[in-house]
RNA sequence: UGGGGUGUAGCUCAACUGGCAGAGCGCCUGGCUGUUAACCAGGAGGUUGAAGGUUCGAGCCCUUCCGCCCCAGCCA
């Protein structure tokens, strides 16, 4: 081919009248008699390509004529404004050479079962609603580094690989590990809480395993979490933090990703309306509530899924669920001093109807009372020496929590299953691709 | 693990009360100069998830097994 300007399609637009190249992939190709579209996507956008039969000879037009779904292409072109064409530009083709040829692509245009889709994953993220839901994904990772950075915190790398120490036992993914057992990281917390000292805010963000044969549409086996942990703040400021953090994200994801949502029909107005302070709710509260409406709740028992819709539709903004019963949260949340039935945590529910997208608490830095609740729990307390030793050495007040990514760009996006939200989802019955 | 559903062409689905296995899309052939998931005509394409049973006859009924989806639990 010869040489031309290698644009990106997003920048077409400002090259009107210019012949320019492009490269990409070939979405549809629609055949008249005389003249053939070919929309081609390359990553930043699509562009209706259009070769007259008249206009480009014979060899080129048997070649444009024939082309295939997924063909990878070179298209060399004057970019052209026409209203007929879908994004209102299109690229009058003067050459065009096929660079890797597609037979028989399995994904059409038109509706496919789950099953279906996931099979041929690696080919899925081609669709123009998983680049969308994936471009919110990055955006949404990219808004929570800067959200850190710009709040002084230092990002701290917690291990994949662990000893046995977590919430709880069960649960764990576990590997060979030169003879010993080892298992995949479950939470970064209790790293997060030994680098406090040294820097006072840190967070972490990466996978996090879970081995729950959980079957939901809210559930992975491998998810991606963000965890800070704040040194000298109470589980008042750890709240304040959470509304702040969200609010940043949900801002984020309008500012950068409009076309991204409107390509998704998401309903922007129920985001537009997320501002500080959400609304709190106290445990006790909310078993009140649930059994007004009906609900055969016990104070004392966990706030199922069904549970947290019916408390998300009471308010139209993120919602906080605070101070549990300690019988239904993790050995390490600070007891409440005013109840000690309850611990010093949270839960924020997301409005309509996504659940839970946090969990934070106040941790317990108390030495003895870190200790009982080991005991109590009955969990292996010489995993946990080392823990135990911040308490040692100059305990503090702090506070932390763990924000899923995937539930929160399901809220974000009205995306109804998590496992669109992820590029290659790890679920029970899911390895591959 | 428990409850509910489902499995038919490459894909998405029909098939009445148990009675000749079908459509749309995709693919192949031909037609068409402005399509927008193009349209029109023709063609190829089936071990009805597997095994067994009932019946003159099973995609459909029965038994067992397998896959998948939804809900619950666990949690983010």
């Amino acid at each position: 081919m010869t040489e031309a300007k290698r644009v990106e399609v997003k920048d077409l637009p400002e090259q009107e009248g210019e012949v320019v190249g492009i490269g990409g992939w070939v979405e549809t190709l629609r055949v008249h008699g005389k003249v053939a579209f070919a929309v081609v996507r390359d990553g930043t956008g699509v562009v209706q390509c259009v070769l007259a039969r008249d206009e480009v000879g014979d060899e080129l037009w048997a070649r444009g004529s024939e082309l295939t779904q997924e063909t990878s292409v070179a298209v060399r072109g004057e970019v052209t404004r026409e209203p007929r064409s879908p994004g209102g530009f299109e690229l009058r083709v003067v050459e065009l050479d096929v660079l890797g040829a597609s037979e028989a692509y399995p994904i059409q245009p038109k509706e496919h079962g789950v099953e279906f889709l996931m099979d041929h994953r690696h080919l899925w993220l081609r669709s123009s609603v998983q680049r969308s839901v994936l471009r919110v994904r990055a955006e949404i990772t990219h808004a929570i580094h800067d959200f850190f950075y710009r709040e002084g915190f230092t990002r701290i790398d917690t291990p994949i690989l662990t000893g046995s120490i977590g919430e709880s036992a069960g649960t764990l993914f576990s590997t060979e590990y030169f003879g010993e057992t080892a298992y995949l990281a479950q939470t970064g917390q209790l790293y997060l809480e030994a680098a406090c000292p040294a820097f006072g805010k840190v967070y972490c963000f990466g996978p996090t395993f879970r081995a729950e044969k959980s079957k939901t549409r809210r559930h992975l086996t491998e998810f991606w979490m963000v965890e800070p942990e704040v040194a000298f703040a109470d589980s008042e400021e750890n709240m304040r933090l959470q509304e702040r953090f969200v609010t940043h994200l949900v801002g984020w994801a309008l500012d950068r990703c409009a076309g991204e949502l409107e390509e998704l029909e998401r309903d922007t107005l129920p985001l537009e309306k997320v501002r500080v302070p959400f609304p709190r709710i106290s445990y006790t509260e909310a078993v009140e509530l649930l059994r007004s409406r009906g609900s055969e709740i016990e104070w004392g028992s966990d706030l199922g899924g069904a549970d947290e819709t019916m408390i998300a539709e009471e308010f139209d903004l993120p919602v906080f669920v605070y101070n549990y019963p300690r019988q239904a949260k993790a050995f390490y949340m600070k007891e409440n001093p005013d109840d000690p039935r309850t611990v010093l945590c949270n839960d924020l529910i997301a409005p309509e109807g996504y659940g839970e997208i946090i969990g934070g608490s106040q941790r317990e830095d108390d030495l003895d009372r870190l200790l009982a609740r080991i005991r109590e729990e009955k969990l292996p307390e010489e995993a946990y020496e080392w823990y135990l030793d911040l308490r040692r050495y100059g305990t503090f007040v702090h506070s932390g929590f763990g924000l899923g990514i995937e539930r929160t760009v399901a809220w974000i996006t009205g995306r109804s299953h998590v496992r669109e939200l992820i590029p290659f989802p790890r679920l029970m019955n899911r390895l591959t691709p």
